[in-house]
Order: structure tokens, then sequence, then C-alpha cells
DNA sequence: CTAGTTGCAAAGAGTTTGCATGGCG
DNA sequence: CGCCATGCAAACTCTTTGCAACTAG
């Protein structure tokens, strides 16, 4: 629904598609292009108009009033479940074969028909755990 | 840590035991304990005390800012992961061989380790499914 | 009694909105 | 040139906090 590509739009793309995968708040999104001139309000607005094209989603974590916002126009993302370390902060895309299987099963024994865009699966990363 | 059983910690206690499950703002208990007398305040702290307590988690949908709680005392709780239902809000454990299963999998093929106790899965009931 | 709790109102934090100005096409 | 989009500040919503009054043990 966007009409016209202004600076700002272009800026705040640019920056999306280079922090792909990643979780940004608003906040963080504005610190990072304070250089190129984009007020808070022109960042929701367009964060907004993305979520509504779908190349963006919103993910929060723990029941905590913090909104993220994630870039993801790849297409393993809209078959696979997402896997959010707690610890890094980094998305992972569930495997093919656990992703189908978790569907069948929960299909099979819960009757439970899982959203996988809407699903993100919290723990720790291999890196990480090994880190620690 | 809390000290005293106060009137308005009792009657949130009561409240909550007998909406074990369910998903509830603040203002929700609030207005369902409006008879009662108990301040906004005073359900905000003491839902505090006992998510520290344990008693209660937080939880939320779909990168919204909305926070609910949850009464969950029962065992089930802490070994398997939550299934939530998108149309009518309930809750549900996941079967148990699955949930195995996908920590498993999950720790075999993505060296990943869910973190049970913050993950919900969403998706569709097969009561609501049915219905639709 | 007396420390923990409450209610109220004020302060915060994050997000949305109204409106005049500016800029894309 | 005509809308659409922006920036600013004000409005909103949900949650937290300070403080005096109250109350459970």
């Amino acid at each position: 629904m966007p009409k016209y590509m202004t600076k700002q739009r272009k800026t705040l793309l640019v920056y999306l598609s280079q922090h792909a995968d990643e979780k940004l708040s608003a906040r963080q999104i504005e610190a990072a292009l304070s250089g190129e001139g984009i007020s808070i309000s022109a960042v929701y607005r367009n964060l907004s108009e993305l979520e509504k094209e779908g190349r963006i989603r919103r993910v929060n974590q723990n029941g905590s009033r913090e909104v993220f916002y994630q870039y993801s126009d790849s297409e393993h993302c809209k078959e696979r479940l997402h896997l959010s370390c707690e610890k890094c902060g980094k998305t992972f895309h569930m495997n093919m074969d656990s992703t189908r299987l978790l569907e069948r099963d929960l299909a099979l024994h819960d009757e439970f028909v899982i959203d996988k865009t809407s699903t993100v699966l919290y723990g720790v990363c291999g890196e990480c755990r090994v880190k620690k």
C-alpha cells in the first residue's frame, strides 16, 4: 500500500534487509538510523506497512511488553518453525523433517493445527550452549 | 515472599485458581473482581509476586504488547509444551510423546535446547477447527 | 504494636495520532 | 501540481512507583 519510495522508507528497507532474521525494536532501528534522518513515527508507520505486506514479523519474548520486528523475506520462513535463542537473540530455522514430524504429531495426537507463522520456540542454541 | 494473606490476595488467588490455564489480562482480572474491592495496583503487585514464585506465567500473543497471566499449578505444566488456540484462547498441554520427540529432534538436528517454560505453540484446536 | 499491603494519583515507557509542512512521481 | 508521507508534539494505554493510611499477625 505504500505509494512513494521516500528517502526514509528506502533507508529503513536497506537497514532491515541487512539485518534479516534479527530481532529489532523500533527504538533500536531509530537509533541505528539516527544519522540518516528518520523520525520514530516514520519508523513505526513504515514497520506497520511492512507487517501488513507480510515482509516483516512482530515477535516478543516471554510475556514481556517489548515488541521486536524481524525482516524475513526468505522462502524458509513460511514452511519452517522458528527457533529463538534466549542468550544471543539470534533466530534459526528448524529443520524440515522435524517441522513436518511435529505438525503431523500435533494433528494426530492433539488435534491441533499449528500456525507456523506466529509460533516461535525459545531455548538455547548450540553455539551459546558451548560458550556457557 | 508475601508475608500477610490479605483480603485482596485471597480474592485474587481464589479467582485465578478457578480460572486455571486461562489467559487473563490485568484489566480483565480487575474487572472481574471489581465487586470484591481490589485496586489495579494491588492486582499488578500480587501478580508479580505470584510470577516470581512461579505460580503464574506471563504470556502474550503474536508480537502484541498485550500481556496475559495464566495460573498453572499443575505438574503437567513443567514437563510439557503449551498449545494456545488462536480462536478460543484456551491453553492445552501437548502430549508427552510428542514433547519428548520434539526435544530430542531439536537437540539432535538443530543443536537447540528448548525452554519448555517459555515456549508456546500457536494454532487452532480441534474443537475450533470443527466449529469453523 | 509494626512491618507488610493497599489505594490513589502521579510518573514512565512504548506506541499511535492529528495536523501542518515537505517531497515523490 | 496533487497526494502521500514526514516530523513534531500531544494523546493514549498499560504498568510501575511514592507515599500516607490501613491491617494482618
